[in-house]
DNA sequence: CTTGTAACTATGATTATCATAGTTACTATC
DNA sequence: GATAGTAACTATGATAATCATAGTTACAAG
């Protein structure tokens, strides 16, 4: 492309995120990220992007302070990436995609069930496709919830990870 | 690009959500859309977006079932375009993106307050941002809340409309 | 009959993306 | 100590998406 307009100056808030989000492969990686994937082989091989793709978009993440590389054994140097403060809290974005796609993108009966069950760990309710737990009435933030894929899920991570 | 990878038939609901919001032209189109801009000029004009591109991305969204192309006028033919019960549904994520924003994207003191001030019509109380409603406790939705986009923002939306 | 407007489509240059292969810095095994 | 293996990348070339600019269609108004 050419270069496109750059966003990060605009008074929009939805702009600015923009910039960072509207873009496939840094929604990706951040939901390996939140699944706790943090090697950058693994995030490669989960979300299927060419390694000179997730290199980039690493840097830029880490760039905008969403992310922040870890050496985590010195010999020989290897590295992961975790989610800073920053980085934890557009949890409420990659979750309202959840739910979003959970209630519009499957087909009737295609899975038989959401692809992703989340429960309320405080109270053990399952919270559906709500952005406050239907039990407990409390809003859900990053870490509140226990995620259990479906087993279609499971089985295509287990393929793209082999 | 090449074809990248197809991800409407993965069976993560992230991966789905990704297909279509993981691309800049969409977001600042729906963005658009949700504020009440509805035609094709407004919204190339307010985007910064080239015809095509807003063209291309309109009919994508069509296709998706987000938005729909409705005439209202014969002679000469105008359309607009409208959120579908779908497309409002994206309403979480954007007001997602809105609240990381305005908590992380903005330098101190750049405006001098919210880019984008939201009350909740229900009971007046000003949402900062919230998921929930901090004075009645309501999930805020679409169609809850009204924005007051501050003066800087509003001059820059003036500018591009000029 | 020229100007204006909404809603686009067409063209060409630029640049991001992907697939594939190669690199670096080690450890482990034979 | 030479070969194989692994993590974390970088390099290269083909392909395709994007932007800027200009042009088109269908009509109304002056």
């Amino acid at each position: 492309m050419p270069k496109r307009t750059d966003l990060s100056d605009t008074f929009c808030p939805v702009g600015r995120s923009a910039e960072l989000l509207g873009d496939r492969a840094v929604l990706l990686i951040l939901r390996d990220l939140f699944f706790g994937r943090r090697r950058f082989e693994a995030i490669a091989a989960n979300t299927g992007l060419g390694p000179q793709l997730v290199s980039a978009r690493l840097k830029l993440m880490e760039k905008q302070g969403v992310v922040e590389r870890h050496a985590y054994q010195e010999r020989p140097p290897r590295h992961e990436y975790r989610l800073t403060a920053k980085g934890k809290d557009l949890f409420d974005v990659l979750y309202a995609m959840r739910n979003w796609a959970e209630r519009w993108a499957y087909e009737d009966g295609e899975i038989g069930g959401p692809a992703m069950r989340y429960v309320h760990r405080a109270c053990g309710t399952d919270v559906g496709t709500s952005t406050v737990c239907p039990g407990c009435g409390e809003p859900l933030r990053y870490g509140d919830l226990k995620g259990e894929p479906s087993e279609a899920l499971r089985a295509e991570q287990a393929a793209r990870a082999g």
